[in-house]
DNA sequence: TTCTGGCACTCTGCCTTCCAGAGTGCCAGG
DNA sequence: CCTGGCACTCTGGAAGGCAGAGTGCCAGAA
């Protein structure tokens, strides 16, 4: 099981729309069938072609003949894991069946070790935070040869390291946010006057004591009471230093992503522009691919299939995404996208080695 | 002339390879062939189809018959600048066909005051540079709908604004340097041994008289003999960071560049999956992109038409590019890549109107 | 009850043929 | 030097035909 879902279901909505599967659905489905699933998503994924009962017979040893196949193909089509583009041509798995098949047909394909010494090596390489995620981002989409997204570790989940005043101009101040993950944020802030060197040095001072090592979204809170602390004078500068502070701690717009192996789309499909399109126009949304991301499970790895996602342009795409963090606790998520057709064993390998190693290389930095 | 071009080619070689264009070609074409070349490069790139004699005479008033005009067509196609798919299809501009369009034929085209305006506000919003820059890319994409490509402004151009030293720890010191542009970069410097406060303030202060205002690289030749300024048991400690410091200086790889738009290369063409495939392996490349900036005219816009370009994934493309700076200098370049087939004076225009807006936002931070 | 071989049927994909339409090049005359 | 006329060529789409793959169903075997 790798992603969360209701095993209350009935019968009644067996036949919803939505194609999360419950596992008692109509009938109990037996261990051939099963196979024969299996056998069908291998094949297809493999093939790019509807796969007939014939061919699956001679690449697969199911033990059984080709007729005795077709019923059961006839009763998965029923229960809607295939379907058939057109009479007398092969099947194709739907939404549902690859559902299924990832559910319960697959295990995650482990990477080998060379692969994982690969990965150690190239992502250690790293000289900073952006170098990481870029690196990140463009070993998952060679792996994979998907595309691949990365979030920054978010903000509003890292603790403060350090926070920087620096004088530029006699009303100019750069304040810069250092937080444990390796984010950098820097803001210009126009002071109301002139700045002296000493109040400067005394904010930073009881900045750093105060918020120092608290979690962003907490240090509002703690220095709230700062300016009092100040002589009247100075105080006007005080509050304008804090209040840009506030912005950049807030500032959810800066989540920011990365992306690589757009030119793996063209792997797609026959049907080609069509598809492609609202897939391009959905990942230059950085809005769409927060929130693709956001839907990921915080712990555990998350599929999501076909029209699973919410978005219209992805629904003829699949989602693979995981949290990373330093330690236990995720401070972002990354994944892949790729087309429903996708080989999942060997996506969602790559997709926790990757994450496994950012986590441990930004917990050493 | 938006493109440099020798002046002194003869008639030998004017049919080489290269499609740059000799003006004073085999023979000079008269002004209605260029009108006949105007007309077929602006139905091609409206319609998108091989343009014939019959048409053109009716979409344009060039006051002849067809026949006349399909003269004309043979000459122009014997010199190079048309083409022909078949027999009997229309005609098609061919790179130096194209070439000619801009060199002679074509103004650029103004935004108009709305459009203006539109794009000041638009920028004028940015909070930082990365929002800038961010900014200025989506909206040169959405003008143009074509790929658009922001370089940001190059750190061996600029000045220094400030440095700053902070401790993270005994040890670990960030560095940061601000240009004038509003770029900010940040380095970890793992130091052999502690690090005391005096030191680096000191350091800090000598570093920011020193190197405060320089350009980049004219920055380790000043600092040079810094070191010997420090006492001994120090002076470990200030090569270090200095080392680090000229190390960020030279990184070219530094050299960042946004990248949108990537959805619009579905209006390429028919023939679509072999021409956008070779565009998206060039785009995710930054090398390349930083080459094809790079070949950029310090001063005025660049066009290259399809072969003119070096890489070959790009050869079916044109790039329209142009630097951009505060005040008179360029600091940096931007452009668009698309179909030879594009509306160059449309782009052309659009292309140096968002420079210059860019320049201004830069100028005023 | 479950599997299997056989058979008739259906549909796609591909190839060929055919035809209209668009465009050309050339020529003789204004 | 331009123009109207004419014969010629080529593409693109429609229509038809055919092989191949795949199916569903049925009756008989295990």
């Amino acid at each position: 099981m790798f992603s969360e879902r209701r095993a209350d279901e009935r019968k009644s909505d067996a036949r919803q729309l939505d194609s999360r599967l419950d596992v008692r659905d109509l009938r109990p489905l037996d261990d051939r069938k099963l196979a024969v699933l299996r056998a069908i998503v291998q094949d297809y994924v493999g093939t790019e072609e509807p796969v007939g009962s014939k061919a699956l017979v001679e690449r697969h040893s199911l033990g059984v003949s080709p007729a005795t196949v077709r019923n059961d193909m006839a009763a998965l089509e029923e229960d809607g894991y295939i379907h058939q583009p057109h009479t007398s041509a092969g099947r194709i798995p739907t939404d549902k069946g690859y559902r299924l098949f990832v559910d319960r047909l697959a295990e995650v394909k482990p990477m080998s070790a060379p692969e994982r010494r690969a990965i150690r090596h190239f992502l250690d390489g790293a000289v900073d935070l952006d170098d990481t995620v870029a690196r990140t981002v463009r070993l998952l989409a060679q792996l994979t040869r998907q595309v691949a997204v990365v979030q920054y570790p978010s903000l509003s989940r890292s603790t403060v390291r350090h926070v920087e005043l620096v004088a530029l101009a006699p009303a100019k101040v750069m304040l810069v946010l250092i937080t444990n993950t390796g984010r950098v944020e820097q803001r210009m802030v126009d002071c109301p006057g002139t700045v002296g060197e000493t109040v400067l040095a005394e904010l930073r001072t009881r900045l750093n004591a105060r918020a120092g090592g608290q979690r962003l979204p907490d240090v509002p809170g703690l220095l709230e009471d700062l300016p009092a602390a100040f002589e009247a004078a100075d105080r006007p500068v005080v509050t304008t230093v804090l209040a840009t502070l506030f912005e950049t701690l807030a500032e959810q717009n800066e989540e920011r992503i990365m992306l690589a192996g757009t030119a793996n789309l063209t792997r797609f499909g026959h049907d080609f522009p069509l598809t492609i399109q609202p897939v391009l126009e959905a990942l230059e949304e950085q809005v769409i691919l927060l929130r693709l991301l956001g839907e990921t499970a915080d712990a555990g790895m998350t599929v999501r299939i076909g029209r699973e996602n919410d978005y219209e342009g992805l629904n003829s795409t699949s989602v693979v995404s995981v949290g990373y963090g330093s330690g236990d606790e995720s401070v972002a998520k990354l994944g892949v996208i790729g087309p429903t057709r996708m080989d999942y064993p060997g996506t969602m390998g790559a997709v926790r080695a990757v994450a496994r190693y950012v986590g441990q290389i930004l917990a050493e930095s």
